[in-house]
DNA sequence: GCGCTTCCGGAATACTTCCTTCCGCTTATG
DNA sequence: CATAAGCGGAAGGAAGTATTCCGGAAGCGC
């Protein structure tokens, strides 16, 4: 990625400046750190703990973000990136067979992706972006059913509630060297997958799914 | 439930005096909101919130259990209690091709009784009771394989991490009136019927499962 | 190199939260 | 009715944490 233009002549806003260099590489050191720590902590995670792994000061968290509820929307919404950008390359790399299945093990390969979009606070009011991924989502969710190894009964929520489940047995039992979650994982899918009578409840909409990781 | 005898006049420790009636009603109280306190927030629940939930003051508290974790370990002490009966009532009452998906089922039904267990604080010391349980539902797991409705692949630490991933999701979307979580735990449950490979990656043991859930 | 501007670190501030203690008052019990 | 057990809830005291501030360091254009 090449740096903007060098300034022509007239008054830049501080908006358009581009950053000194060192402060462009503790930006980004800032996001991922950032990334990391509400993935693990949710929005509990503190401000000196994601400046510490930055290696960074708190100050100059500040210096970038007015406060944390913004540093959490810009995670928020590179979060959001990923998730187009995953979706995107199982849609042109994989079968329609394993279409899910492979879009939840590669979300589930980036903790930060689902994580990051549930550590929202409770009083936040921006959307939780599920809005924007779910049509790519029910895209592939839809081939692989029409590929016939999915079962018909299961929505969109379904996929999202278990990557939230997984997220969370990962976030209890994983280390760096041993990941429990991945057998869980495989168990899931194969809950998914044709062959079994259709579960006795509703599914919930995106929209009620979002509203309620939003609420709390 | 009768009270204990009068005392036949020689002196009584505090341990074996009956509690005056009036406490007596306040002690069940508090064991209840606390086992519905820590079953919600872990053990992050304020003991000011579960004096409330009991209607009592917090003194109170402090007069039945000499500190939180004590508190929180007569909680976890009911609630092994509890799984037990829940586990010898399966057993005598559910067949076999059935047993273990009602086993899960009746548990999920008593949200504290999971989710009590894993709100240990990191530094406490005893364990967390699983390996009281698993001989039981080891013995609903296998009957349940042996009548050749759960695939032979299938380890008692499965259905743990199972439980433990359909709480984490009620505890997330469930409300009062809906519970969405009951159509993920039918899908979870699908997952573990014959039918399909089984997954690439070992299961835990018992052991590891309790060490991962004591030491976080 | 030089001066200017941007940026950095992290101590200090100003809270909030929460476990625990304490004590005057109430209530069961015999 | 006397006594001891029990009760409520304010206050103590220790943590933890978002945010501010400013002296000094470092990049940038010349």
């Amino acid at each position: 990625m090449t740096r903007s233009a060098a300034p022509r002549g007239g008054a830049l806003t501080a908006e358009q400046r581009p950053l000194r260099r060192d402060a462009e590489v503790n930006l980004s050191r800032i996001l991922t750190a950032a990334r990391d720590a509400f993935a693990e902590y949710g929005y509990e995670a503190s401000m000196e703990d994601i400046a510490a792994r930055a290696e960074v000061g708190v100050g100059t968290l500040y210096r970038r973000f007015p406060n944390k509820a913004d540093l959490l929307d810009a995670v928020v919404e590179a979060a959001q990136e990923r998730k187009r950008q995953i979706a995107e390359a199982v849609l042109s790399e994989v079968t329609a067979e394993e279409g899910v299945f492979e879009f939840v093990r590669r979300c589930i390969a980036v903790p930060s992706c689902w994580r990051a979009t549930i550590a929202a606070p409770p009083w936040r009011t921006r959307g939780t972006g599920l809005g924007q991924t779910a049509p790519l989502l029910e895209g592939i969710l839809r081939r692989s059913q029409s590929a016939g190894s999915v079962r018909p009964d299961i929505e969109v929520s379904d996929i999202v509630v278990v990557l939230m489940a997984v997220r969370s047995i990962a976030d209890v039992c994983d280390t760096k060297s041993s990941k429990p979650s991945l057998r869980f994982l495989e168990l899931l899918l194969d809950g998914l997958r044709p062959g079994h009578e259709g579960p006795a409840h509703d599914p919930l909409t995106i929209a009620q799914l979002d509203r309620i990781l939003r609420h709390r």
